[in-house]
DNA sequence: TACATCCCGTACACCGATGCTTGAGTTACG
DNA sequence: CGTAACTCAAGCATCGGTGTACGGGATGTA
């Protein structure tokens, strides 16, 4: 009478499953691993709503090997995501924060922007599928880095601060998921896309003149 | 063997079951059909993938009685969102677009806000059920009213001409939604929205003053 | 009051997606 | 080269959502 679900049935083959990343697996099993997180990407962003079998088929890849790897839809994206931001963190880091506070905003930017072309849409489906406290604790050293960077501009008096700086924030994630859907729809030259986002987001973060009058 | 779904199954009851708005409906039907709509906009703002079996509910009226009147979910929701919309355009029609390009915008862009705060959630879902293309075309009306006075901005030096009118328009959706959704999780004040709002916009799109050596 | 209209619960067929099982075929690696 | 690890097809149970069928009961309208 199997009708509680499951629980410990696979247990069998590998104890955690989670943080085993290159334990005693087989080359070709790694292998396969990371060409399914790869796949899960591609085909999140083609179909946002990709069934676990459209990303094994993007992967090449049989379904039933996909669950070898993950038992559940859930910890499929989760780990898709986290290997993503795992990458984007890689390049992040080598971005210099340092000097005139906008020229650092628009080198972090610009760096961010080709991370949010690729992982988007991946982003987008991983918030419906994991609980919002997850994907916020994931994504706070990116985020971290930004408001950091928001903040001491807004010291040094190169940005405005008569906004508080979460509102500058989402307006950042706004602006480049935008930017990431129109390209997406084939409405935006991928190579255009940097440009038209800090052509946006300097100037209105920037100092205002003048204006403060209003009620 | 109905094997072949349906097709003129219910064609006895009202005949193209579309454009018959104040026909000769009961007066408590049309009641309903009201209450309908309505719940369909706030169940999905709760809930972006709500059911019908929800609407229903938030409706306060059993789904049978919702199948009778919409045949199918996509249906129901291209009626709400066209309901929708039709009211929006009472609002923005009565907006001027008179006078300097940056307050008409600024006027245009806070009623706006109210509509979008109100069925931004059920244009996403709108977005994932019907064809691009009608979506495109309910948003014609109001569409067209932005970009004619984004165009007459930038022919009177109001706005910045170093962009396509095309990008600025897909900010300000951008940048509304986002507020909008901020509102909804409650991670900002509804009342602090409009200004936030142009207090991003403006800048952006007003003239740049220098800077337009790059490359 | 009479009757056509409408409400709405129950029950059912259907569909697609998830997740599990089995069993046999491959393939890496010691 | 032999074995353990891995792949993967087919098939099944389950679940949730959509849409249909029916039929008694309420209610607006004439």
């Amino acid at each position: 009478m199997p009708t509680k679900k499951a629980q410990a049935t696979r247990g069998t083959r590998r104890a955690p499953a989670t943080a085993n990343r290159a334990a005693n697996q087989r080359a070709d099993a790694q292998r396969n691993r990371a060409k399914i997180l790869a796949a899960t990407v591609t085909a999140i962003r083609k179909n946002p709503d990709a069934s676990v079998a459209d990303i094994a088929a993007e992967a090449g890849v049989g379904r039933m090997t996909l669950y070898g790897h993950f038992q559940t839809r859930a910890e499929l994206i989760e780990e898709a995501l986290v290997d993503s931001l795992e990458r984007g963190e890689d390049v992040l880091k080598e971005v210099s924060l340092d000097g005139e506070a906008a020229a650092a905003f628009q080198r972090l930017v610009s760096s961010s922007w080709v991370l949010v072309d690729q992982s988007g849409a991946l982003l987008a489906a991983a918030q419906k599928e994991l609980p919002a406290a997850r994907i916020r604790e994931l994504h706070e050293k990116a985020e971290a880095r930004m408001r950091t960077l928001l903040l001491r501009g807004q010291r040094e008096g190169a940005f405005r601060n008569d906004l508080p700086v979460t509102w500058l924030l989402t307006t950042t994630h706004v602006v480049m998921n935008g930017a990431a859907e129109e390209v997406r729809a084939g409405r935006l030259d991928p190579d255009d896309a940097p440009w038209f986002i800090d052509a946006i987001l300097l100037p209105a973060f920037t100092r205002a003149a003048r204006e403060t009058e209003d009620a």
